[in-house]
DNA sequence: TCTATTTTGGACTGATCAGTTCATAACTGC
DNA sequence: GCAGTTATGAACTGATCAGTCCAAAATAGA
């Protein structure tokens, strides 16, 4: 096996003065650089959030060790060099694209519910959005990297209990709109969230879309 | 990324005349050779189920592309000429570990099912028992497969798809038991089946075992 | 004991892996 | 246009990968 927890000067770099991806902002974080005062040296040929989508793509299409150096850079569309000048290796660009995908996955679905003045329907879009994210059987990215690297990785595992606590949070908050001052929100708030997870793997196994939509619908039985 | 599509032609053999492995059998299949009417040559040096044991362990622990063929025949006590006279391929262990692995925690969660006359008990135990599957954190081995491989094998899709499939009707026919004339069974199976991968996901991202437990005590909520 | 058959250990193969190095290009400030 | 700085492309490195090959070993039947 291969241990990918070993981290080079140019990652910590990379985490630690990385301009255009800060842990926790909305989505849309490439056409900020106009603020910036241009550093002196030659100029990125590529965006970073750009390229940090696509190596996202990679990672969720292939997984982590499926993944070659060659893959990455063809999919981003930049050299070896400036990968590693910018994501420092491998496992940088896969935690980088976590956070990326954590922040942009929750506000989506957050705005989704917000959106939705039906509370009980909020719950039931967040369902099927976590379900059938993609649309392909690549399943949840989140699910996929925690099933791969959590076993040997603890910061995919902390990266991972906290995107699990939002989505908790987030069908809590409105599992309390639709039943106002309903007992033990957060559990059955988490037995949601279970649905979802498990959902996802039946899709991945193959399972008719038909059956995989009947028994969500049976989480209305959750929240009666 | 890397391919295991291709099939040699060892692998072919071994799956055609394999002697110990026929797919549909109980949980011991090691001590069958007393009536093998023993073939000429060299007899094997080691057990057929056993080094499939130690292999499905090792794939189960680091996963199928993080496991190298040196961690395979060192945990199998195996050398590599063994190992691809009988298995054929990397890949054709994994299946044949699938295939192990799918009997036997069938087998085990039947008996635990048939063996508890309280029906609701018996699905509650159940949920326990996928959900905790090996006391770690290494989560339910279907899953693994399934997350890492299912989108580039066929295979293995097909052998999750019977293997969840199995698990459904096992949780159905315990709904009827526990309620009988149970409107939509299979459904609510579904959802108990899903409950408790989703249970080996949060597991897996290191949420307190208490926190999955309560969130399992929901499923009673599905059949009322 | 001799032959046919099968297993075993270990060396070997070509491919691929993540990561490094370095000359060159492209910019800013002067 | 020159010095300082950063980004880029391509070649390279040593390790590791799955799989092959073959001589030696161990059996059965004769």
């Amino acid at each position: 096996m291969v241990h990918i927890s070993t981290m080079t000067s140019p990652a910590n770099k990379s985490e630690t003065l990385n301009r255009a991806g800060s842990p926790l902002h909305g989505a849309t974080d490439s056409t900020t650089d106009h603020l910036e005062p241009h550093a002196p040296g030659r100029p990125r040929e590529f965006d970073e959030a750009t390229a940090l989508t696509a190596a996202l793509d990679v990672f969720w299409r292939q997984g982590y060790e499926a993944t070659s150096l060659d893959d990455l850079t063809a999919a981003m569309g930049i050299s070896r060099s400036s990968f590693y000048a910018c994501f420092g290796s491998k496992q940088g660009a896969l935690l980088r694209a976590i956070v990326h995908y954590s922040d942009q996955s929750y506000a989506r679905l957050a705005a989704i519910a917000e959106g939705e003045p039906n509370a009980r329907k909020a719950v039931r879009t967040m369902l099927a959005q976590i379900a059938n994210a993609r649309g392909g059987p690549e399943g949840c990215f989140f699910v996929n990297c925690l099933t791969e690297l959590a076993p040997h990785d603890p910061k995919v595992i902390t990266h991972g209990r906290q995107h699990l606590d939002r989505l908790e949070d987030l069908f809590a908050r409105n599992i309390l709109r639709a039943v106002p001052g309903k007992a033990k929100a957060a559990t059955k708030a988490r037995a949601l969230l279970s649905l979802a997870l498990g959902a996802t793997m039946l899709r991945k196994a193959g399972m008719a879309a038909d059956r995989i939509e009947a028994m969500l619908s049976e989480a209305d039985a959750l929240l009666p």
